[in-house]
RNA sequence: CGGGGUGUAGCGUAGCCCGGUUAGCGCGCCUGCUUUGGGAGCAGGAGGUCGCAAGUUCGAAUCUUGCCACCCCGACCA
């Protein structure tokens, strides 16, 4: 009983000073876990955060202003990546005339089935009473299609700035929205009208294009490991899911918490393709007319998906410091003015010392709220780290530090505050990494046979990594029985001699399979 | 576009089958007092074209028909 007692002690000590785990039950009410029903608790998620929300028009979404603000900084930190890769930005028009469509055959059968067309250019009031109706009269002699993607414009317009190698190559991208008629849409992941980037770029050679194809794949996918803290599979598409009028399509693939693959970001090397069909011709040193060699690449506000699915628990989103908002929150505690008074002045010097550091930081002296109201809410949102001071603390020189990731809080002196929070930052994005690394491992797994690929399919989801005989029929066959794809032919593979797990038939290496969003 | 479901206050809902007071409740909102170290309490208050339109009826949130919107499941996709 002594020993025991002796031995609790200094553990409970610890648990009172430095690990209080908050109690589970005071939190998260009335919100889904991820295990009653993944989609609602993805929903709830984005709606109670105030990342989106649904709009008055079907399948679009209104991103609110701290959904946006992610989306911001993550444009912010690629701007930059893609800057110091020699690139520079443009800005290509919305509409599309239908005709550039049709030049390169595979483009327009990928997108033609969501496309929205802008036929008439004026409106008229209703005769037979309210409103207004479109003007017969105005319709457009060639029909304009919103842009899903801008290869054809930027192609017709490529040409006119090649004449000569000395205009290649060409590194531009744009940041910009595009339209994709989708039947089914989901906050952020897929909806009819969304944000991204998409660069396009014109070279001499093939394989300076395929350079830059790898080049930019790289970025994104140290882009989503450094500043997403997601761990990526980095591969080659296979055919059938390979982008319309690329010859290789080469992406990032990530894992989300139910088991779901996520496509994160994909680069195109598309061979001369556009070039033939825009006719963008360069004379060469030797004075020979080539067809120029093109890539694109993009990312879009999917990658706000990605992030809520990838590290978000039960009691709200989880930013990763990088790509946060707001890094530090301050939340003051008091009885009356007074105390208010004395709070609020420590809690500016704090405020003003972490910026000091770089450290976005907000002060929320808000009198309208609780200080559990405003717990619960930056909890809510995701804000990595929580300060809390109250005239206890002021007292005892101290405050009370809350970590998001691991929800567990820490009491430091008033001079270790910019130093415990700038280390916290660094480690909370190591340990969303680290974290997602070996759920990622842990749900990675080889099947050999069809009856193990169907069972891991069902009873464990993630990736799966299985032979496959190379043909897209086999694909499309897996895809009908189990819904499952190749997410990508991993770039890092080490060839493995196999069978593959439909036909049978010889296969050289694994590729990757899984359910995806 | 097929199959299923739901529309009642900002949000979530009861009432609908079996038509009949002033459409009820919770959250949120406003005012006041007490509170403030993990979503405060009490008291008072505001807020409704019952998705839209027609029909049946003395009378419709409730019954009928049509339309619209949204959600879920398929086909399609980043």
């Amino acid at each position: 009983m002594l020993a025991g007692f002796l031995l609790n002690l200094p553990v409970l000590i610890l648990l009172n000073k430095c690990t209080n785990i908050i109690p589970k039950g005071v939190m998260a009410k009335d919100f889904s876990t991820r295990e009653e029903n993944y989609s609602k608790w993805y929903n709830d998620i984005v709606q109670r955060a105030e990342l989106a929300e649904n709009s008055a028009v079907r399948g679009c979404m209104v991103i609110k202003p701290y959904g946006y603000a992610i989306w911001e900084n993550m444009q912010s930190a690629l701007d930059k990546m893609f800057k110091d890769t020699g690139h520079s930005n443009a800005y290509f028009p919305l509409f599309i005339p239908k005709s550039f469509f049709s030049k390169e055959a595979d483009h327009v059968e990928g997108f033609a089935k969501e496309c929205a067309i802008v036929t008439h250019y004026r409106l008229k009031n209703d005769p037979d009473g309210k409103g207004v109706i479109v003007d017969e009269d105005a319709k457009l002699e060639e029909e304009l299609i919103i842009r899903p993607t801008s290869e054809t414009i930027i192609w017709d317009t490529y040409r006119n700035w090649v004449q000569s190698y000395r205009d290649l190559p060409i590194l531009v991208n744009q940041w910009a929205n595009v339209v994709r008629w989708e039947m089914r849409t989901r906050m952020f992941l897929r909806t009819a009208e969304f944000l991204w980037q998409e660069g396009h770029t014109a070279h001499a050679t093939k394989e300076e294009a395929l350079q830059e194809t790898y080049q930019m794949l790289d970025v994104y996918a140290d882009f989503a490991e450094n500043f997403m803290a997601i761990p990526v599979l980095k591969g080659i598409k296979s055919e059938n899911e390979r982008f319309a009028g690329a010859l290789e399509t080469f992406c990032i693939e990530a894992l989300m918490q139910d088991g779901k693959a996520l496509q994160a970001g994909t680069s195109h090397f598309l061979g001369q393709n556009f070039a033939k069909a825009f006719d963008v011709k360069f004379a060469s040193k030797e004075g020979k007319l080539e067809y120029v060699w093109a890539t694109s690449w993009g990312v879009s506000t999917r990658l706000v998906g990605a992030l809520i699915m990838a590290h978000s628990d039960d009691h709200g989103l989880v930013l990763p410091p990088k790509l946060a908002p707001i890094q530090a929150v301050i939340v003051p505690i008091y009885k009356n003015k007074e105390q208010y008074d004395l709070v609020c002045s420590k809690a500016r010097d704090i405020k003003a010392n972490l910026e000091k550091q770089g450290i976005i930081v907000k002060f929320d002296d808000r009198d309208t709220h609780k200080p559990g109201w405003k717990f619960n809410e930056y909890e809510f949102k995701g804000v990595p780290v929580r300060i809390a001071i109250g005239p206890r603390d002021v007292e005892n020189g101290t405050v009370e530090i809350a970590r998001r990731d691991t929800l567990t809080k820490e009491v430091v002196g008033v001079d270790q505050v910019s130093e415990t929070v700038s280390s916290l930052l660094v480690d909370i994005q190591q340990t969303l990494f680290q974290r997602a690394l070996a759920f990622r491992k842990e749900n990675t797994r080889t099947a050999d046979s069809w009856e193990e690929f169907k069972a891991l399919l069902d009873d464990k989801g993630g990736f799966i990594m299985a032979h496959w005989d190379g043909t897209a029929e086999t694909e499309q066959k897996i895809k009908e029985e189990t819904k499952a794809t190749i997410r990508c032919i991993p770039l890092d593979d080490v060839k493995e001699a196999g069978k593959c797990i439909f036909t049978g038939k010889p296969s050289e290496r694994r590729v990757v399979f899984a359910r995806a969003y």
